[in-house]
DNA sequence: TTTAAAATGTAGCACTTGCTACATAAATAA
DNA sequence: TTATTTATGTAGCAAGTGCTACATTTTAAA
């Protein structure tokens, strides 16, 4: 890697942290110029307008996640342990900030906006993915249970922004009394 | 009512109307006077500021959601056909600027941002409640079921903002092959 | 060593934001 | 009719937004 590359991957690595403590709407140029330790005009300098920028942080922030939950990946659990597995996995203060920012950026993708709409789409790939990996079941029905798995996790994270954890508590219980 | 609440009252299902179609984003005290007829000037005349302002719109905004819902209410229906329900009252194109909207609290909720995090739990709350209404349960199965419907319609609309439609359908899919 | 390219500084523009100061016109109360 | 609220207009401020113009220094290629 060039010089240059490092210096940007460098101002990409703080302002990444930056998006993730202080969300999208704290992400102005002069903001991000700021945690960075530059100026607006060297970040436009490096990108060629404030899309591409977010895109390439927001990709950034992306892949920390993706490393991040495999890292704490587990051997593979059945449907009913994994929902509230991943429960406490979004709970854990590393991971809640990036459920913060995924809220953000959903609000803004269900408009179309760019490039929060397409960044979005990709990681919810990723999470499904994810989520197919780690069900214990045949194919055919991780092919169900991975979505499913993917709309509750998705559900408890609103639930839990307006504070409704025992409303929480109380929808997992029910959750246990299915069976197949 | 009195000629000046009257006018208040006025602008203020403009402004809904504005804020409706348009998001929190553009909900500018200049937009919404121009979507109002009238001038930011007015505007802050009639409201101490705009967080009083947002109050009582998106309290409107709320207040219409609720009669609209329990408009479209039919008689109780067992958990594994109101999911689908919801699901299809979520899509009309008459709610759905409402839960776009509602996507847009929740990630300013999640930030404790007032007045939106105390509306977001005042909407949770009646929806729960409306959840409740219409399960047919008894009240103890009632308890659990209304959360776990919300928080499987939440996570619906979180796919349907960024396209995930046949994704959806695979889960509720998966749903239905549970059982008690 | 000259030359081209990349990095950085300083200033500013045009626009939007919430909100205010200062005025006048209109409606209402005495 | 006079006095007093209430309604509305005009202008602007201070801060923030993305972005640009123009300059200079530093680095790397010839």
């Amino acid at each position: 890697m060039k010089k240059g590359e490092l210096r940007k991957q460098e101002l990409q690595d703080k302002m990444a942290k930056h998006i993730l403590e202080n969300g999208l709407q704290a992400g102005s140029l002069r903001n991000l110029a700021q945690a960075a330790g530059t100026s607006d005009r060297m970040l436009l300098h490096y990108y060629h307008d404030k899309e591409e920028l977010m895109k390439e942080v927001l990709t950034q922030i992306s892949d920390n996640l993706i490393t991040i939950l495999e890292q704490a990946r587990t051997v593979s659990i059945p449907f009913n342990q994994l929902v509230p597995h991943l429960y406490k996995l979004i709970k854990n203060p590393v991971v809640k900030p990036y459920i913060q920012l995924w809220l953000e950026l959903i609000a803004r993708a269900s408009k179309k906006e760019e490039p929060y709409h397409s960044i979005a789409k990709q990681i919810g790939d990723s999470f499904i993915h994810y989520c197919s990996e780690l069900i214990q079941a045949d194919d055919k029905e991780k092919e169900k249970l991975a979505p499913l798995t993917f709309i509750i996790i998705e559900g408890i994270a609103m639930l839990d922004a307006i504070d409704f954890e025992s409303n929480i508590e109380k929808a997992l219980d029910g959750l246990s009394d299915f069976k197949k």
